[in-house]
DNA sequence: ACCCTGTA
DNA sequence: TACAGGGTT
């Protein structure tokens, strides 16, 4: 897979915690973030997506109903699921490049099946996810239907979570990526997931997952360096609107923001690497387009529609759909029931 | 990635 | 109650 995001793993400094831990929070998700991860890792053995009986590929809905319903149920959390709109630009050439190394992975996942290998197969399917315009709008509806909050950015997704997180209208943005910190972030919530294990196609293994909240000023505080000097550092490590440069990774790239501060001050023979578009990412990652028109309430079920469309147009077992229902219910419930005695309010 | 059943 | 393994569409 094509990394995605501002790779800040080696200087981050982060915070490990349970589901319990979260109980009653509120999140912003970064629902390309989260439906890609669906569409990857949600497959019969040999690499086949789940599909409905018209072959329209329904992972993602699976993956997206059950999540979402066991965290408002199980854990009381409120969640607002938020779209990208448009790229900017500059993220045109990243964009290309996954096409192309989606296309390269479908071939190879053809002649893996077509050798009967279904290990390498279901590795190399994994990469072949695509969230199309079906699948979106399904997902929309979906949401919709569960009573469960949405927002379709103008932009980037991870800068409208962002700009709802500083407002105080969730307390945290939820993605893998780091790109939301950059947007101005106070918390990043990284691995909200159920089982606490990722699965790794391309190693044949799972690994251990654990939320990981990162609270922007703690962690800029202790690297000594400002929101800004955070921009410019990615700047040189490499983002989705830039290559990098050649040799310089988190650490070395910390270096050079503590000596001298900024793009501008770096030595002659470093700046000289640097792409000339770096005002245009700073702008973009500082003053992002996001909307202020969205709302973050909970609203009812629509039981009635989610069966018939669940279960009429996308071939879900009634069984399971009651699953949903049954969920979004005990959490209205404990919801009236917490407005009653009057406590349980926060972002 | 999550659900569910069988097993100890 | 914890885990393994097959099913989900």
């Amino acid at each position: 897979m094509v990394p995605l995001g501002v790779l800040l793993t080696p200087i981050i400094a982060k915070k490990t915690l349970s589901l319990d831990d979260l109980k009653g929070r509120s999140f912003a998700v970064d629902g390309f973030n989260v439906l890609h991860q669906f569409l990857a890792l949600i497959r019969a053995r040999d690499g086949t997506p789940l599909m409905d009986s018209e072959g329209r590929v329904t992972s993602h809905l699976v993956g997206l109903a059950f999540r979402t319903t066991r965290l408002v149920s199980d854990y009381g959390m409120k969640l607002v699921i938020v779209f990208d709109g448009r790229p900017p630009e500059l993220k045109q050439r990243e964009v290309e490049k996954r096409r192309e190394a989606k296309r390269k992975a479908e071939e190879e996942y053809r002649e893996a099946v077509s050798r009967g290998d279904y290990a390498k197969a279901y590795s190399k399917a994994v990469m072949t996810g695509r969230l199309t315009r079906e699948g979106l709008d399904d997902t929309k509806r979906l949401l919709t239907l569960l009573g469960i909050p949405w927002v379709q950015a103008p932009g980037e997704g991870e800068a409208q979570a962002a700009y709802m997180a500083s407002r105080g209208d969730v307390w945290a943005a939820n993605s893998r990526d780091y790109d939301s910190l950059l947007f101005g972030t106070p918390r990043l919530l990284r691995y909200l997931t159920i089982s606490g294990e990722e699965w790794l196609p391309s190693k044949g293994r799972a690994r251990r997952l654990e939320p990981e909240l990162i609270e922007l000023e703690g962690f800029l505080s202790e690297l000594g360096i400002t929101r800004e000097q955070l921009i410019d550092l990615s700047i040189l490590v490499g983002t989705d609107f830039n290559e990098g440069i050649k040799g310089i990774g988190p650490k070395t790239a910390l270096k050079l923001m503590r000596r001298h501060g900024s793009i501008e001050e770096l030595p002659e023979e470093t700046l000289a690497k640097v792409p000339d578009t770096y005002q245009v990412i700073r702008d973009i990652y500082l003053d992002p387009e996001i909307t202020e028109i969205y709302d973050v309430e909970t609203r009812e079920l629509d039981e009635e529609g989610l069966v018939g469309f669940l279960c009429g147009e996308r071939s879900f077992s009634p069984r399971r759909v009651e699953t949903l229902v049954k969920r979004m219910r005990a959490a209205s419930s404990q919801r009236s029931l917490t407005d009653y005695i009057g406590g349980g309010r926060n972002a």
